[in-house]
DNA sequence: CATACAATCTGTAGTAACTACAGAATCAAG
DNA sequence: CTTGATTCTGTAGTTACTACAGATTGTATG
């Protein structure tokens, strides 16, 4: 990407990684203590800088997470950007089998969705809906 | 109350519920301890004994949580399904909300599913790829 | 330069949502 | 009635944060 001006875009603070990403300051030292999120460099007094790396990584982690995957789940699927040494066998195995997990969540999102939609549409008419949300999500046999 | 119901099902124990959703059969009794799920009935010696509607509450529950949303969100969902006394107004605002959320998930899921599968795919061809997937993923701004 | 005041530091403790025992009681089969 | 599997209550541990406390650093201003 051509970077125009002389910005290379300089290192941001604790703080202001917080704001961008959403995540809190405490949240973002927890992640680097269990080695989710690599020490970044320090400023003399011991405040630590960060640059877009660390924000895309953070902006990942936080994503994953509010889409229900666990810290392992998260840490797993970093090493594959890491470049774990993995054989070629088990990247695909693991890639397919959450891509396959991700395609149900997807799925069940999209019942969900279609639900808290037609709920919402009903509503228009004035009374609330005897809504048998429950069964329209998952009465169905799993 | 009054006169023998004709349920069709036999009621379940614990265990049984446990294995049909999926939830440890202590999650389910905490649970219960928080109001999430209403107490069912036991049996002489004091053991709970659990119907369809349990269940699929359940279920229900348990999915919502691998999908992100938090208990606090599940109980607002399920607030809906047992009538709380909301407006339509503020039933079309939750609702609303929760299906735009809803929606983003779905988007993100989308191009999380697809990376993995490019890069299951691509590792057909014997090497591991030198894959940018937080970049595919959250590499633009959000 | 001094100084005030916000931001960050480390460390510990609390919260949310489970999860794992321990020891006693109950249930189901033989 | 015995025996072994389940379930019971209650407490303690785990995961993933979240919230202080008290000291230190960064920075804007006189």
């Amino acid at each position: 990407m051509g970077g125009t001006t002389a910005s290379v875009t300089s290192p941001l603070t604790i703080g202001a990684v917080s704001k961008r990403t959403g995540c809190h300051i405490e949240t973002i030292r927890y992640y680097e203590r269990i080695g989710i999120l690599p020490a970044p460099p320090r400023t003399e007094g011991g405040h630590r800088l960060y640059g877009q790396d660390h924000l895309k990584r953070l902006f990942f982690v936080r994503r994953s997470r509010e889409l229900g995957f666990s810290l392992e789940e998260v840490r797993g699927l970093l090493s594959l950007v890491d470049g774990g040494d993995y054989t070629c066998a088990e990247v695909k195995t693991f890639t397919l089998r959450h891509a396959d997990e991700v395609k149900r969540k997807i799925t069940d999102l999209r019942k969900m969705e279609r639900v808290l939609k037609d709920m919402a549409s009903q509503c228009e008419g004035g009374e609330i809906p005897e809504c048998p949300v429950i069964d329209a999500l998952f009465g169905d046999t799993h």
